[in-house]
DNA sequence: CAAAAGTAAGTAAACATTCATTTACTTACT
DNA sequence: AGTAAGTAAATGAATGTTTACTTACTTTTG
């Protein structure tokens, strides 16, 4: 039986990354994306259901799941609340300024209401996706060392500007000065920990 | 001369916005649009130059331009710190509690290349977009209130988790508990300032 | 040679956009 | 007050193109 040719599955996939960032997620079509990635469209529809499959997957495993890795590490929920996020504040920043394809789909699946919908499946089948950093949070909560707010609260308020920021980052990689410096990165994070300690 | 129908024009926009939220960007054509809006696809073209255009003038005079007005409400850039970002955050919430629609394309504007690229370029040319605030950070940073950082920093972290936290509430609407309480609200946003202040 | 991987060349449906025409109203003249 | 000319608004049907997806065939392997 001939073998999957495992260098097509990976170029299908990049491109598309590369087709979404540079041209949104409205203007990825399956036959510009096989053209792409020098492919037949049959292809594509060998290693995915439809479109819809392949977009979830791609959102799911290859960006949602590799961010979820690089995000953890060296990462543990006993760690102390400033020392913690400052950890998932640096790994992220780091994978995305490595893979800055990656960012746009995932801001996508934001506002997609398809991907919005697989994340939120995701969310449930597997119990809460970035389960180590919902133990962290419930750990300090009720240490007391941090005034008390639902986790989504937490959540909103530790890492949303951390989004913000790397995506202010990347506009500014063209223009002369980034001002999204590794110490602008620091204080910010010191500042939304700090508005959370009791 | 035969006068316009404002009426099939706001309607062209609401539907547009109703199927952006239920369907995503990706899927709003033309025809599709027309149809619903109970209107011919000629009609879309005489007042927009092509689907770009339209997409583009939705999205900077229908969301942004209405919830600048919005936002800005009883705002002005000689509050206080806590009393400022308090009062943005209330516009906000009820803004687009009343105008659920309207948060979707805000959020594509954050992932959509081509709506990104329309916000920066209107930013650009118009000065900032939401200029009181601009002024109202500056002058607190320069008054020694808050600490020093640049202005996106100020923006990540005091608004991203507002619009985290909508989205939250948004999603939990049709759950039998709503977690995004205003007290919960008002009490991530005393945090979010907090953690600015010197 | 069995069998899955891969392809080139399709398909019908949906797409953005345009054409030729009709509609609805104003205005200027009776 | 009645009406016909003038005009922008609005349209339904059609344009050629692109879409997601398939069919019928070839290649590559164990």
């Amino acid at each position: 039986m001939r073998p999957k040719n495992l260098e097509k599955e990976e170029a299908i996939r990049s491109i598309a990354l590369q087709i979404i960032a540079e041209e949104g997620l409205e203007n990825l079509s399956m036959q510009k994306l096989a053209k792409a990635a020098n492919v037949s469209p049959r292809t594509i529809y060998i290693k995915y259901e439809n479109k819809e499959d392949f977009l979830i997957k791609l959102f799911i495993d290859e960006v949602l799941g590799s961010y979820e890795k690089a995000v953890m590490e060296k990462f543990n929920p006993d760690m102390g609340f400033a020392e913690g996020v400052k950890k998932i504040w640096t790994n992220s920043f780091r994978y995305f300024k490595e893979n800055r394809h990656y960012y746009v789909l995932m801001q996508y699946g934001k506002s997609s209401p398809l991907l919005n919908k697989a994340y939120q499946d995701r969310d449930i089948k597997e119990g809460d996706f970035f389960t180590p950093i919902h133990q962290f949070l419930q750990l300090h909560m009720k240490a007391g060392n941090i005034i008390k707010l639902p986790v989504a609260a937490y959540r909103a308020i530790l890492f949303a500007p951390l989004f913000d920021l790397i995506n202010e980052y990347f506009e500014h990689t063209t223009r002369p000065k980034q001002i999204i410096t590794d110490k602008v990165l620091a204080d910010s994070c010191e500042a939304v920990v700090n508005g959370l300690l009791v």
